[in-house]
DNA sequence: AAGTGGTCTAGACCACTTC
DNA sequence: AAGTGGTCTAGACCACTTC
């Protein structure tokens, strides 16, 4: 079975990049010279390149060619939210997930308004902190349709649910929507945080859609203020 | 001149979106049948509904077929900061901007941190507070180095910075880095703001770059915390 | 078996940048 | 004039979903 030649050229120049054998503001081959480097058509490399350019690590410029950026300065995730597993990993610092609550509901108005769903179907309703360095910092509340993850366990609760959802149930994640806003804190918040005197939490709500386009998750993650950061990388134009 | 055959193809497959003449989960003409409809390529047609895709229009699936997404789902922007002009416009609440400052500097160490310049390029300063109903709940710090900017008015300042840049001085925006997180209140904050009595501020840090990839402005946009949204829309996957 | 989108090829002409 | 990336064409084979 032939693999995606594009994504092999994209990968391969990837690790040039990173690797720092290929250097910020290098100029790379020519469209043309890579077509004869990789043996391959220019659509192609093209789409290797516009890969690359998406992504963030080349820059095209129409007449003069590509030019490597300087991914340094973006520190990576180049987008979303700087998750605290991510940092967590980064730094080395300890880190664990306390599962509080893994249970069948039957979903209020307010969770049937958010999945789009009526009060007969099925919702799993997951709370778990994030704890870094012994401190409880973030609150996630997830609320996933039955009827889509028919079974959960604490264990798959306590790592990750994306990989489970992916991996064994072989369901394909195509997007998600983000809300970032700032809210007070709930009584949950404050039984289940180390929220010290804060009186805020950055709220993000997400929203998980299968490859069918069905919403399946609704996720509300309350972050506290001081440990919250979110990065987004945007492009103009298409 | 030809004009790019797959946007127009994009941009009046958008116009039937939302028009609702193409409803939510309609399924689209095939690729084969939208090549024949407009007399044109495959690969052009594949252009325009990637396109459609990337933009949260549409959902292709292999084997299936294009599906149209319920946009409405997505309140606009689709992703992005949900600024105070949006905001104010779609609402129609009164709202202004008010230039406190406005001066050519030598930039500090931090400005020239952010910028990646060294003390001797000279930098507009240029501090605004966005007026909505009357409060001044956004205050903008805008530094833009001159060399690339070299005249800016109070009366620029007031309306669009970006329609002088791109329009008036030809340069291209390429692409935007955005970095949120929560600070307390300095003291401009509260000179400048009409806090209340929230004790933080959300921050969003803004770096704009040109289409030769130089970085030619740093923005710290400081939001009251209670009229603060933003809202990301991401897909998986390449 | 027929239809769908995903990948790939080998060409063409174009506008822009460089020399 | 030569080199660059951007658009477009007309084909091919493939894996996946539907019937």
């Amino acid at each position: 079975m032939r693999v995606n030649k594009f994504l092999s050229i994209y990968e391969e120049i990837v690790e040039q990049i990173q690797s720092g054998k290929l250097k910020p503001n290098e100029k790379l081959l020519s469209e043309n010279e890579l077509v004869e480097k990789y043996d391959t058509s220019r659509e192609t490399i093209r789409k290797a390149l516009n890969l690359l350019s998406q992504n963030g690590y080349i820059q095209k410029i129409k007449g003069k060619g590509s030019f490597v950026l300087d991914v340094g300065r973006f520190d990576f995730p180049v987008s979303g939210l700087v998750s605290f597993k991510e940092i967590a990993q980064k730094t080395g610092k300890p880190w664990r997930t306390i599962v509080y609550e893994l249970e069948d509901i039957k979903p209020d108005d307010y969770i049937q308004k958010q999945l789009h769903i009526s009060s007969k179907d099925s919702v799993w309703k997951l709370v778990r902190a994030r704890e870094l360095e012994h401190e409880r910092i973030i609150l996630d509340k997830d609320f996933i349709l039955k009827k889509t993850v028919p079974s959960l366990t604490k264990e798959i609760c306590e790592g990750s649910i994306y990989e489970y959802i992916e991996g064994e149930l072989g369901l394909t994640i195509s997007f998600a929507k983000k809300e970032i806003s700032v809210d007070e804190p709930t009584e949950e918040d404050r039984k289940y945080l180390d929220l010290k005197n804060y009186e805020h939490v950055v709220v993000v709500k997400n929203y998980v859609y299968l490859e069918d386009t069905s919403l399946f998750q609704y996720t509300e993650s309350r972050h506290r203020l001081d440990k919250f950061k979110f990065v987004d990388f945007a492009r103009r134009g298409q």
